[in-house]
DNA sequence: TCGAAAATTGACTTTTACGTAAAAGCCGTG
DNA sequence: CACGGCTTTTACGTAAAAGTCAATTTTCGA
């Protein structure tokens, strides 16, 4: 496990670009530490990175995902905020079953299709 | 089920504006038949708006929801057709199921969270 | 048949999520 | 020491996906 990682490593690793980082950064989701200048990025900054383009593969904005990230943080101590955060947690578990749901209809649409098409295939007498 | 359904019903349905009804339109997603000028949805219609709103929600663009849609389309005549048609779907699952361990990925993380927040809340002398 | 409500087109605007370009600082290598 | 490569900030640009507004029709129920 390295200490920290340049922002190009993380640009080829994620397949994203620099200007993507430093705009992550602008929108308040990840804080890499500096030296002088230059942007650090530890593990827990590279976790986090992962997480954001997860989120966004799934279709969340920047600002969904900053809602989720605020979830993730250490659970506060107090006890109305706790009660706060799991209300939170809930509801964007929601808004993802729903997603996972859309995307369960999504393939079994893709998979009649599929079947469609092999059917005529055999009906010309092609082996799939 | 209806033979037709006007715009407005169909945006009270699934919440969308008039516009982006035509929005889809104009980028070629549905066609609603005419009676004059006035748009009439068909079952089916309605049945394609329900496929791309879904794509939506998933975060697929309009683009990869055309592409989506032409894969719904009634398979061709032509072996080389069907065979393409067979690839590209293909192609569309294998963004669907990485779509969908993000998904789990990210819902995962969610119930450590929650797990969090209850343990604390737990040794507060709250429970859940 | 008349008038409100609904629908149409077209143009312009907005928001999101970056892209791109300019100008300059740091740093190891030959 | 200058060179290439990586990094920085600042600023303007842009594509996608609608939203909004205006000016007209069109439709439909009393």
């Amino acid at each position: 496990m390295r200490d920290y990682y340049s922002i190009t490593e993380l640009t080829r690793e994620f397949g994203i670009s620099t200007r993507t980082l430093r705009f992550y950064e602008d929108e308040g989701l990840i804080k890499p530490v500096r030296r002088g200048r230059t942007r650090l990025y530890r593990p827990s900054d590279r976790h986090l990175v992962r997480q954001i383009l997860r989120g966004r593969s799934i279709g969340f904005s920047i600002a969904e995902i900053r809602e989720i990230i605020e979830v993730y943080k250490a659970p506060p101590g107090e006890i109305g905020q706790l009660k706060l955060m799991l209300a939170r947690i809930s509801e964007k578990q929601r808004d993802l079953r729903q997603k996972r749901r859309d995307l369960e209809d999504t393939l079994e649409e893709l998979a009649r299709a599929e079947e469609a098409c092999v059917e005529r295939l055999a009906e010309l007498g092609v082996t799939t």
